[in-house]
DNA sequence: CCGCTCTGATACTCGCCGGGTATCAGTAGG
DNA sequence: CCTACTGATACCCGGCGAGTATCAGAGCGG
């Protein structure tokens, strides 16, 4: 059974998410026949038929959709590995996080590290809601900063760092801004006011009235024009405007902030830098 | 950039795992030269050193590790990718499991099963003791019996299914045989019948005085012949042999059965076993 | 109804690169 | 010093991946 290459794993996904051998092709660089026979080639080695090829365009079938995913994952770890060699040699960790969470607590965390002889340089990078996990999976940070239960933490190890309520974040204007607190029953269904909704893991996003956001200062926006609210966790307040309200929603689950690195490490630079996250934790407890 | 390769990551692997180029090579199947040429362009293209050679062999570099490490993960996804698309077009699922374990559990499970119409067809794989997440993750097996805390769960979905206590398995002959229950503290340091050893996710041991065992039947060969003594899980008394004495550990701590699926699968299928499995656990509890 | 245009498939050539054999080169050990 | 063993180098060949040109079928407009 010769094994698959990642040169076909590649040109399979092309294909499979433009539905368009012209297109897809394209976008790889190459020539529209060798991708045809490129995919060809490779359903007849796995015996499967993974496109339903039509006079305008192709279709997944069930068991492209399965290959789809699994390239995806498969891909991602080649570039960790990739990545993570390349970056092997040099001493400093990557660490990424959501734009404006845990703000005070990634603050003090470097500051900490700052200030300790023997700790590595940490560079961060900042990304989107959901993010995360991604980065982390194809190798571009070691470390992350993330929020259970929001986030997607299978394959990672993870520390506790810290727990908190969550604040409903709404314009000021509006009456419920002058609460002193709040229920999930109190911004559940406001009139004229719904929950902003996030994409999922797969970036396509749940029903419902509210409108559909990807990035932070999308969400902060809407909130000031008065277009919708959030509940988030507590320590996000960082990033408020002056518009904004934030109102403790005393019945929300309570966040937990976790940082989480990737299964495979075992290097003794994360572990450092998990021991000084978990003690800057403690200590602002 | 061009990127890596799964045939590169193979190559790599091997001569990281040999230590030795020739070797390497007579495994993958080629010859000693190409190895050579292609391992050096890979340390070209990644810009970092990845064996140390020498006169009599060759050493990992901390990148090396690194890679080796990743490399190894790489592979298996790409492993998993091609297995799962292959069997895709398929209705029926692979369950694997450590032989001997949730013996009763499992039986159920698959009467069970048998008697619900719709229920997908599941082979059974039996493996050796750590070796399911190995199989989950390159696509051998669609879900696993695995053992929490025992098992590495990481990166995989989870049901709980049952709990339970531990038991010493001894041989008949002993004096501790006779005994109604026993603590962690009566089976350690037992002269003469020390508890074997277990190799570690990596594949090397622990320290200790016991045996190193590899297989069930090595160790219940070896506690028959009176050599060591071992604390298990209760359901796995059924594979006890005459010789065998199981004696409740009364302080040992309780260990879950869950059943565990990788994160990237949608199938209904693996919700449906999985319900199954819940409500086998269930009713039995 | 013909032809234009869009799709993916086929035919053929070319050149790179992965693989082979033969050989070199440095070191350890007798 | 010679032998044995390591990995590295030199060189050649063949396969396969990629390119251009072209085909074939379906929709659609004039």
């Amino acid at each position: 059974m010769a094994d698959l290459e990642t040169r076909e794993l590649r040109y399979f996904v092309a294909v499979a998410e433009e539905l368009h051998f012209g297109r897809a092709a394209a976008r790889l660089g190459i020539a529209q026949p060798p991708l045809s026979r490129a995919i060809r080639q490779l359903e007849r080695r796995l015996g499967v038929q993974l496109l339903d090829r039509d006079r305008r365009g192709a279709a997944l079938t069930e068991a492209g959709r399965v290959l789809l995913g699994e390239a995806r994952v498969a891909l991602d770890a080649v570039a960790a590995a990739e990545r993570r060699t390349r970056r092997a040699g040099e001493r400093s960790l990557v660490l990424v996080t959501k734009a404006g969470a845990s703000h005070e607590l990634l603050r003090r965390l470097l500051d900490a590290l700052a200030s300790e002889p023997g700790a590595p340089p940490v560079e961060v990078l900042l990304c989107e809601v959901g993010e995360q996990a991604h980065r982390l999976r194809d190798g571009q940070a070691d470390v992350a900063i993330m929020h259970r239960p929001y986030d997607d933490l299978a394959g990672f190890d993870t520390a506790d760092l810290c727990v908190e309520g969550q604040v409903a974040i709404l314009p000021a204007a509006h009456p419920l801004a002058a609460r002193e607190q709040l229920t999930l029953a109190d911004v559940s269904d406001v009139p004229g006011l719904p929950i902003a909704r996030w994409p999922r893991l797969d970036g396509t996003y749940p029903d419902g009235p509210g409108p559909e956001v990807r990035t932070q200062s999308q969400l902060a926006q809407l909130v000031a024009l008065g277009k919708c609210l959030l509940v988030i966790p507590a320590s996000s307040r960082a990033w408020q405007w002056p518009e904004h309200v934030a109102v403790p929603v005393v019945d929300a689950p309570d966040v937990t902030t976790v940082i989480a690195w990737p299964r495979s490490s075992h290097s003794q630079a994360i572990a450092a830098l998990v021991r000084s996250a978990s003690s800057v934790a403690d200590g602002s407890a």
